[in-house]
DNA sequence: GACAGTGTATTAGGTCATATAGTACACTGG
DNA sequence: CCAGTGTACTATATGACCTAATACACTGTC
């Protein structure tokens, strides 16, 4: 599934916060997909059952999994959710924070558009089946 | 200069060091400029000096600070740098993750271009004085 | 009902980063 | 000399994080 790295500056359980959104994200994990039981990922990471725990709740919370008690962990369906606008200018900010960056690095807004133009080449593979916007 | 938000998650250190970054990169602090004394900021910021000096250690770690003995710690010269290789990818990734985000939130590709031509619009203000690429 | 496998809760203990407090030293310019 | 700079060091407190161990409620299967 995925690797802990020990010596990172990130906590365990916020690895895999970020690991899980990240297969979610890229189609990895799709929607009513079960997630490995918390003892279960626990043994393969070896990891404490109580930090998986708080990595699953943690993603509960921020609406990525919802569990069912008894029978696990599941990736949750996203369509037709509301527009986060929090979430949506929480995003718009770490772009504009990325951009400040390069072009404190030299970089001319054309160069920086060219860039950004490129990484979304890569992503044009992806449909845009079912976007609202 | 700027404030300390005690009930972020960030630490105390790590605001500074994002908020001074911020101010050189928005041009708010030039090179040369003077920073605040490790004890001044330290009372205005109601902090402990050391918790002062480990922002600016930091900061001079990653060059964008220079410090003299006696004198004080200065703003540092950036241009002609060589670029940082392994910097750029860094940014690179955090944009390819916001784009992912953006898309798993239901925007197309086009829509995501858009937003972030929106970004870059409201920095047509900066010129592109002595960028190299 | 028994059972194995789920999520969940609780208590306890250890480690580490962070922040504070206080003191001390070397350097600089006036 | 002196005030103001950065820097170093020890000590202490707090909280996040992680681990360990145990226990309970729920689900589906036999």
């Amino acid at each position: 599934m995925f690797q802990i790295d020990l010596k990172s500056r990130k906590s365990i359980y916020e690895q895999i916060v970020d690991n899980v959104k990240e297969l979610i994200m890229t189609g990895m994990l799709n929607a009513e997909d079960r997630l490995p039981s918390v003892r279960e990922l626990s043994k393969t990471l070896t990891v404490n059952p109580n930090t998986i725990q708080k990595a699953y709740r943690e993603l509960e919370y921020q609406g990525y999994l919802y569990t069912v008690a008894g029978l696990g962990t599941f990736v949750a369906s996203h369509t037709g959710l509301p527009v986060d606008d929090k979430k949506i200018s929480e995003i718009k900010g770490r772009l504009q924070e990325n951009i400040r960056e390069l072009f404190y690095l030299g970089y001319s807004l054309n160069k920086i558009k060219s860039i950004f133009d490129e990484l979304l080449e890569e992503r044009s593979d992806w449909n845009d089946k079912g976007k609202l916007y």
